[in-house]
DNA sequence: CTTTCAGCCTGGGCGC
DNA sequence: TGCGCCCAGGCTGAAA
């Protein structure tokens, strides 16, 4: 389910709570997760070390150690990451992963198991390929460089992680809509204009997703601190009928890539 | 190289 | 109440 503001504030979150903390035991209960490893070997690994930082790249959510090992976790679709001081009124039964800490201990629950628990020797390989689109050094010739040529819908553009990395279905919506762009057109074909007016609204949506500690559909969500209110600011996405907020046309659904995609046919060209 | 698409999983909601 | 379908904030690997 999360994006770039989804996991901004899942880190954020995290940060406060468990730098300095020390890993007692990890316990992994889908050992498919850190394949071909065994569960006893995984927590022979990481049990003693501290963590000295939480930082995201992309979607994905490091766990630095001090001897500059990182874990990686990936949330995918349902993945939750959260830390609990005591036992937990969370039921169990999509568990995955447990990290019992020096105080408190962090759990991972996902209950597609479409999320991934990765382990690197040290934060180099933990770089993804993609910029990030709050990065400096995104500018409107880098992103023009990176469109160049392409034949892709921009929509599918968006979402691929190896251009720019953290934007998923909402939120690439949601920054068509607010660029005035369909995304129907083929990500090379957009002029200077149409990336300037694509890079600002990218900027834009994301800061105020983060702001508001992002999106949450209430009946996917725990409580906890991890809910988001940008729901109530989304502009197409999930209103597929429904007046477009600028312009009251219609709001259309159509599904690129096998993805929804919800959008304005008046105020994007 | 680029792009598409089935597959990975589970659960909620809807129409019949 | 039950059944079958559709849908879901992501990504990969094989195929075209």
């Amino acid at each position: 389910m999360p994006e770039l503001p989804e996991v901004e504030h899942v880190v954020r979150a995290l940060r406060s709570r468990i730098v300095a903390r020390q890993i007692i035991a990890a316990e992994v209960r889908l050992p498919k997760l850190i394949a071909p490893h065994s569960p006893a070997l995984f927590n022979r690994k990481l049990k003693g070390s501290i963590i000295t930082g939480v930082s995201r790249r992309g979607k994905f959510i490091l766990i630095e150690m001090e001897n500059d090992r990182v874990l990686a976790v990936h949330l995918r679709m349902t993945g939750r990451l959260i830390w609990a001081r005591d036992g937990g009124r969370e039921s169990r039964a999509h568990l995955r992963a447990e990290f019992r800490l020096d105080r408190g201990k962090l759990s991972f629950f996902d209950t597609r198991r479409f999320g991934t628990l990765e382990w690197y020797r040290d934060r180099s390989e933990a770089e993804p390929a993609g910029i990030d689109p709050l990065s400096a050094s995104l500018s409107e010739s880098v992103l023009a460089r990176l469109v160049r040529g392409s034949r892709q819908n921009i929509k599918a553009w968006l979402l691929r992680q190896d251009r720019l990395v953290g934007l998923g279905n909402i939120y690439a919506s949601e920054i068509l809509h607010l660029a005035g762009i369909s995304p129907l057109r083929e990500a090379g074909s957009l002029d200077e204009r149409e990336r300037r007016r694509l890079l600002g609204a990218t900027r834009r949506v994301l800061s105020r997703a983060i702001g508001n500690s992002g999106t949450t559909f209430s009946d996917f969500q725990d409580a906890r601190g991890l809910e988001g209110s940008y729901q109530h600011y989304l502009r197409v996405y999930a209103r597929e009928g429904r007046p477009c907020r600028r312009c009251a046309e219609p709001v259309v659904r159509e599904v690129q890539q096998q993805r929804s995609t919800f959008y304005c046919p008046r105020c994007q060209s």
